[in-house]
DNA sequence: TTATTCTGCGTACAATTGCGCACCGATTAG
DNA sequence: CTAATCGGTGCGCAATTGTACGCAGAATAA
């Protein structure tokens, strides 16, 4: 046979599979049992154990495998331009087709994000806190925004990370199939985005609270 | 023995009160089965049956329940002043107060916003409209930023809301005792407030993405 | 080659699960 | 006072759960 850890490799991205199918049906995670995810994955109980712990552990997992994706996604996203107005709009635009089209994904994520033990919150914490970082990044490079310093840079990203990340949940509820509501969406994440920049553009040492 | 009505809702606030520590445990909500809430209300397992049809239904009950009480706090939050920045440093520090003291409480609800049924994420969507809606009013009224139309007052409340409800599952992970990082977060979600607001203020026709 | 190390399989068992049923005693309605 | 109502009890049963144990056969190491 093949390489044995392809193998097993393979069983285990059946079981990773089976977990988000299990999501995709509208259940949490935390109440998937091993015995469960098993047998979506094609697999006895017991071999379970030879790949993750128990359910925890194989979330844990899941949230990383995760990032490395969403971490792409968010590369494909990120694009140099000099207009903020356009950047706001496009980047909208993409993060919503990439979610629409990664719905269990996401709704994972989401879950998770509240869900999962305090280590898998905190996995996720640093993922977005990692993004926001380059966000910030990106922004300091484009050379907009020259009046605010770094602590407030940071602050920036991150209220626009966590806006957008927690509008997620909305997007991911909205009717599919519905374009206006889905236009809506867009429309008002794209009016916070804009409120939250327009703020930054005029932040000075007039705010000292 | 006493009226009939009362005793049947003392078993019911039982059985929510042992949902609620099933979280205050670290569990999520779905993981719960009825004979364990039963367990520990002290009722037998089919008496459950006699208040909810089953644990989504338990949940749902919950969310409404709590909704009732968060509206008591945030009329408590609300308060009459003419300076913006005080009243959001102000209505911060309330709210963490507040969610300090009722961690358990804010937990499932921060819990039910991502991984309920989607029935009852609706239902806490519907009760943070209602609190930016409030918002709004009460922005209105305060006839502090006049530049800004029905629909953008509106946009900003909801963001204001989901910012600071978004931000609630953070400080619930803040390690309990440290005043420093409590104190920090506050200072965090104040930039992210202020950043918002300032926006707003500074709103005009001159963005009409 | 031979020996070892894996990975998945099958069985097993006690604990827990949802839920149906009959029952009982107190409250309430007539 | 009588009878119906209704919330809680107790039992039972089939299904599902976590997890321990030994086994087999392939991949790897010697």
């Amino acid at each position: 046979m093949n390489n044995r850890q392809e193998r097993k490799l393979l069983t285990r991205q059946s079981l990773m599979n089976a977990a988000l199918q299990w999501v995709e049906e509208g259940q949490h995670i935390s109440s998937l049992s091993i015995r469960e995810v098993a047998k979506r994955a094609g697999v006895v109980p017991t071999a379970f154990y030879r790949h993750f712990s128990d359910v925890d552990d194989l979330t844990l997992n899941l949230v990383d495998e995760l990032s490395k994706v969403l971490r792409q996604l968010m590369r494909e996203v990120r694009q140099n331009r000099n207009d903020l107005q356009a950047l706001i709009r496009d980047s909208i635009v993409r993060y919503c087709d990439y979610v629409a089209n990664q719905r269990v994904f996401f709704v994972f994520l989401a879950q998770s994000m509240t869900g999962g033990t305090p280590l898998i919150r905190q996995a996720i914490r640093s993922e977005l806190q990692y993004f926001a970082n380059e966000l910030a990044t990106d922004l300091r490079q484009l050379g907009l925004l020259p009046n605010l310093d770094q602590g407030m840079l940071e602050n920036l990203a991150q209220l626009t990370i966590s806006t957008v990340a927690n509008s997620t949940m909305d997007l991911l509820d909205l009717p599919e199939g519905n374009a206006g509501a889905r236009q809506q969406f867009e429309k008002r994440l794209r009016r916070h985005l804009q409120l939250i920049f327009l703020g930054a553009a005029h932040w000075q040492a007039t705010v000292t609270g």
